[in-house]
DNA sequence: TCTGGGGTCCTAGGACCC
DNA sequence: TCTGGGGTCCTAGGACCC
C-alpha cells in the first residue's frame, strides 16, 4: 500500500484527547493531599476488584481488574491507601473538569467520565503543543486533576499520543503527532493491542499473523483487514494513517439501553431477597430512564450464580412492556414477574440485573389500543424523583426496601466525601 | 471466605416477503 | 433429474470501550 515510511496525510484539522490520570485515585487525593506520592487504589462495588491505581501501585505490578483479595497482602505490605468507589464524587469532579475543557474549544465530545475529545481551535493550530500545555495547566490549577493530552489528526492517533505522554511523564503531559511527521519509530514502539479498538481477541489473532506492532497494523493490507476485522478494523487502520474515520460527536445522544446490576454481598438462595434486589434495580433503572426523558418497551431480568463456582446457573427473562412506559410500578411488577419465570430453588445467586431496552422519547411515543395508559403511576414516579433529588437521598421508596439488606454491596473503605459538604475540605493550617 | 458495572456497534443467519 | 434471487427485518452473539 506504500504507507511504509510515509508521514501522515496532510490535514488541517487536529483534535486533542484529554485523559485524566488515574482519575478515581486523583479524585480521592483531592481531599487527602497527604496521599500524594503514596500508593492508592480504588475498588469496585462490593470491594471486589481494583478499578483504579496510582502510579506507585502500577509499579508494584498490580493489574487493572485484579481481585482485591488476591493483591491485598501486597498492597498492605506497601501501606496502600484503599478506597471503595465514590461515584457521586467522581461524577461531580468530572463535570468540573469538562467545564474547564469546554472553555478551550468550540467543539468537544465527552467520551467517558475521565476522557474528552476536543477540536483544536484556530488559535491552537500555530503551536498545538503550547495550546495543550496551557489547557493542562488550567485544568490542574482549577480542579486539581492532572491530565495527559494527545494531539493528532485522528482520535486513534490522539489516544496513542496521550498514552505515550502518560507513560513518559515528560513534556508537560502533552504529546503531539502532527501531519508530515514521520511516525514509524513512534508506532513501532507500541504493541498492536495498545491501539484503541484492538482488544484481547483481535490482538492475539493479529500477533499470530506477525502483526505485532502498531506500525505493522498501519501498513497492513486493506482487504485483509476488512475480511478479518470488518469495517471497524478498517477504520482503525485508516485512522492510524491519519485519515479521520471516527468523527467527534458533540451532541450527547440518549442511551439506547439502561442497565442496573449488582453483585450481592452474600449469596442469595431464597426468592424474597432476590425480589427485593430486583425491585431496587428496576427502581434505579427507572430513575435513569426518566432522567433522560425516555420510555422503555422491553425489560430483561437476569440472575446468576458465581462464574467461579460449579455448577453455574444463569437465566435471563424478557418481558415486553406493551406501551412504552416510564412508571416504576410497571417496571417493578415486570421485573419481579420475570424473576419468577427464571428463579430455581437450590442455587446460590450472586448477581442480579435489570435492563431496559427499546427506549423511545417520553414526549412522543406510540399509544396502544389495548394497554392501559399509565399516567397516574408515571406522575407518581416523577414526584418520587423530585422529592428524592431535593432530599439528596431516597426519601420515597417502596416499603419492601426499607431497613438493612444483607445483599447490599459492601463498601467498607468509602471515604464518605461529598463535594457539597464543606466540612470535607482539607485544612491548610491550624 | 473474597472475582464490577456500565455501555456501543457489527455481523451472520434465519424468517419472511415478493 | 432439474429446486430463483433478491430484499428487509430481527435477533443473538461477539467484539470492543471505559
Amino acid at each position: 500500500m506504500g504507507h511504509s515510511g510515509s508521514g501522515l496525510r496532510k490535514t488541517r484539522e487536529l483534535l486533542a484527547l484529554c485523559d485524566c490520570n488515574n482519575f478515581f485515585v486523583s479524585c480521592e487525593r483531592l481531599f487527602r493531599p497527604d496521599l500524594e506520592g503514596r500508593p492508592v487504589v480504588v475498588l469496585s462495588s462490593n470491594d471486589g476488584i481494583v478499578i483504579a491505581r496510582s502510579n506507585e501501585v502500577k509499579a508494584l505490578g498490580v493489574k487493572m481488574g485484579e481481585p482485591f483479595f488476591r493483591v491485598r497482602p501486597l498492597l498492605e505490605q506497601h501501606c496502600t491507601a484503599v478506597f471503595s468507589s465514590n461515584f457521586q464524587l467522581y461524577e461531580e469532579v468530572s463535570s468540573r473538569v469538562m467545564a474547564v475543557l469546554g472553555r478551550f474549544t468550540p467543539s468537544m465530545e465527552v467520551y467517558s467520565i475521565d476522557e474528552a475529545f476536543l477540536e483544536l481551535p484556530p488559535s491552537g493550530m500555530d503551536d498545538p503543543f503550547c495550546w495543550g500545555a496551557a489547557l493542562r495547566g488550567t485544568v490542574l490549577r482549577e480542579t486539581g486533576i492532572p491530565l495527559s493530552v494527545g494531539i493528532a489528526p485522528t482520535k486513534t492517533l490522539a489516544k496513542l499520543g496521550a498514552e505515550r505522554a502518560k507513560k513518559d511523564r515528560v513534556k508537560e503531559g502533552v504529546r503531539t503527532l502532527l501531519p508530515g511527521e514521520n511516525l514509524d519509530d513512534f508506532l513501532s514502539a507500541f504493541p498492536v493491542d495498545d491501539v484503541w479498538g484492538i482488544g484481547r481477541r483481535w490482538g492475539d489473532a493479529l500477533k499470530k499473523r506477525g502483526i505485532t506492532t502498531v506500525l505493522r497494523l498501519r501498513d497492513a493490507k486493506d482487504d485483509w483487514v476488512e475480511k478479518r476485522m470488518g469495517v471497524r478494523g478498517l477504520r482503525t487502520v485508516w485512522e492510524l494513517r491519519g485519515i479521520r474515520c471516527i468523527p467527534i460527536e458533540e451532541a450527547e445522544k440518549p442511551q439506547k439501553s439502561i442497565q442496573s446490576s449488582r453483585t450481592f454481598a452474600v449469596p442469595l438462595r431464597e426468592f424474597s431477597p432476590l425480589a427485593e434486589a430486583v425491585t431496587e434495580f428496576a427502581l434505579t433503572a427507572g430513575r435513569r430512564l426518566r432522567a433522560q426523558k425516555s420510555r422503555a418497551s422491553r425489560l430483561t431480568v437476569h440472575i446468576g450464580t458465581s462464574r467461579f463456582r460449579d455448577p453455574w446457573y444463569g437465566r435471563t427473562a424478557e418481558i415486553p412492556l406493551g406501551m412504552p412506559t416510564e412508571s416504576d410500578i410497571r417496571l417493578i411488577r415486570s421485573a419481579v414477574e420475570g424473576l419468577a419465570m427464571i428463579y430455581r430453588e437450590g442455587y446460590d445467586y450472586v448477581r442480579g440485573e435489570v435492563t431496559l431496552l427499546e427506549l423511545s422519547s417520553a414526549e412522543t411515543f406510540q399509544l396502544s389500543l389495548f394497554d392501559p395508559f399509565d399516567d397516574r403511576s408515571t406522575a407518581l414516579s416523577r414526584v418520587a424523583d423530585r422529592l428524592n433529588r431535593e432530599a439528596g437521598r431516597q426519601l420515597l421508596r417502596p416499603a419492601l426496601l426499607l431497613g438493612e439488606k444483607e445483599w447490599r454491596p459492601r463498601r467498607d473503605s468509602h471515604s464518605g466525601v461529598r463535594l457539597e459538604d464543606l466540612s470535607n475540605l482539607p485544612v491548610l493550617s491550624s
